[in-house]
DNA sequence: CGACTAATAGTCGATACGACTATAAAGAGC
DNA sequence: GCTCTTTATAGTCGTATCGACTATTAGTCG
């Protein structure tokens, strides 16, 4: 920062790229759009832009995802900046910078059509093939931030509507994670927890079908998990 | 990324900002640069500068990390990407968009006067007045990180020389959490992690001066802490 | 009605953790 | 030399938490 006066400087165009993720019918799914032009034609990639003269990477990020899903109220949405990527090589025609964000949508809109040109889709996740540019590396790496931060913090809960089981918060934490967790232990964990989850007071309860109905939650106040709720089996603990 | 085609974008000027940290005499210190020129002349900051043609975030952190602490060789030292800063009005003169990173020092050399007009200097950390620019954010976002990684990851020994005793390695959480820790608990538990620490084999013993001589350990190959060594007393658990 | 399904309740043993006491090995001061 | 202080290391004990498991409840489906 201080250098200004002593160096010269190269300007760059700045873009954000979101790795936008949600459940539907229990599978990861990711929004991407297809490109129409060079590079990269015929393959998907993450959506995103430039940034506006007078915006930051955040705003730029969220009139982005706005535009992107069709969302008329974006406001509530849980985005976290994940990281820059600056190599000069990752995008053959210039030099660009680019501020990745995750997002993380309940109930998924089918996003718009769009403009024109590029239309946006959700896809399962590991699904479509290579993406273009470094948006494979970009959509893993907000893969392994979100797994590693369903364990230290109630972002799970983001996922879910506002008003969810502590089945189907269970189900956001086995099918990001990609292992199965035991019912009771997860229960009696969240519940342990203040102010993770709170129940819905009038003894409301929703049948989604088979089974025993079960009690409704809404998010609560707190925002990070003390203790940690870990993930069972990562490397290092053998037996 | 795939907006390219259909908008104009705006060039950006895009700079590397360093949250470099050490210990010094048992508490934490800041490497910071004095400001010769307006704005903010005479107030301090943090190191950094522009982005060459060809260079990465990451590239330039290591290059300015090499020239503002004067090292040959930076090569081994952590250097890790905390997050971007990019509000319009962060710089009253234009627009910059900054990539901040965190390094994390063992034995902190004298900073070099640098070239000229900027003199680097190790500052305890919170003790000089407000910093330029949003700089006492990005630093205290630093600390925080810091304090976040020191309790799921094995960080803490890049703070150490090659062999450190656990003593010194208690110290660094110590001081970073500003908490005091129980010897006998953080030596098992450091021990009981595989991978965290390994002791020096020739029954070496490194004396400080009193007391009973400390074994000597060398950071180990382990990266993540499972499970993590929480900080005592944080919100939340309040008996 | 019975089979099935999913939610909720509860038990039990292993383990990790916080608090604490005890011992060992050095230097400082007398 | 002897004691006091300092720091490292060893070990104990009770509690909270966690993983695995069983049992019960309340619905739908055939």
């Amino acid at each position: 920062m201080q250098g200004y006066d002593k160096y010269a400087y190269e300007p760059f165009a700045v873009t954000v790229d979101l790795a936008v993720l949600t459940l539907r019918a229990g599978a990861l799914h990711v929004l991407l759009v297809e490109r129409g032009q060079e590079p990269y034609a015929g393959h998907w990639a993450l959506p995103g832009g430039f940034l506006l003269p007078e915006e930051s990477a955040e705003r730029a990020a969220r009139r982005e995802l706005a535009e992107e899903t069709g969302l008329a109220d974006v406001s509530g949405l849980h985005l976290e900046q994940l990281r820059t990527y600056s190599e000069p090589d990752r995008d053959p025609r210039m030099r660009v910078v680019s501020v990745a964000f995750t997002a993380l949508l309940p109930e998924p809109p089918e996003p718009r059509g769009g403009g024109d040109a590029a239309q946006a889709r959700w896809l399962p996740y590991g699904s479509a093939g290579p993406l273009a540019f470094d948006h494979d590396r970009i959509l893993a790496d907000a893969h392994d931030r979100i797994g590693a931060q369903l364990e230290n913090s109630c972002v799970a809960t983001a996922f879910c509507p506002p008003e969810f089981t502590l089945g189907e918060l269970q189900q956001v934490y086995e099918t990001v994670w990609g292992t199965a967790l035991d019912r009771p232990n997860f229960r009696r964990k969240v519940l342990a927890t203040p102010g993770f989850v709170e129940p819905v007071p009038g003894a409301a309860r929703l049948t989604g079908g088979r089974g025993k109905p079960a009690a409704l939650y809404r998010a609560g106040t707190a925002t990070t998990l003390h203790p940690p709720l870990l993930r069972p089996s990562r490397e290092g603990r053998p037996a």
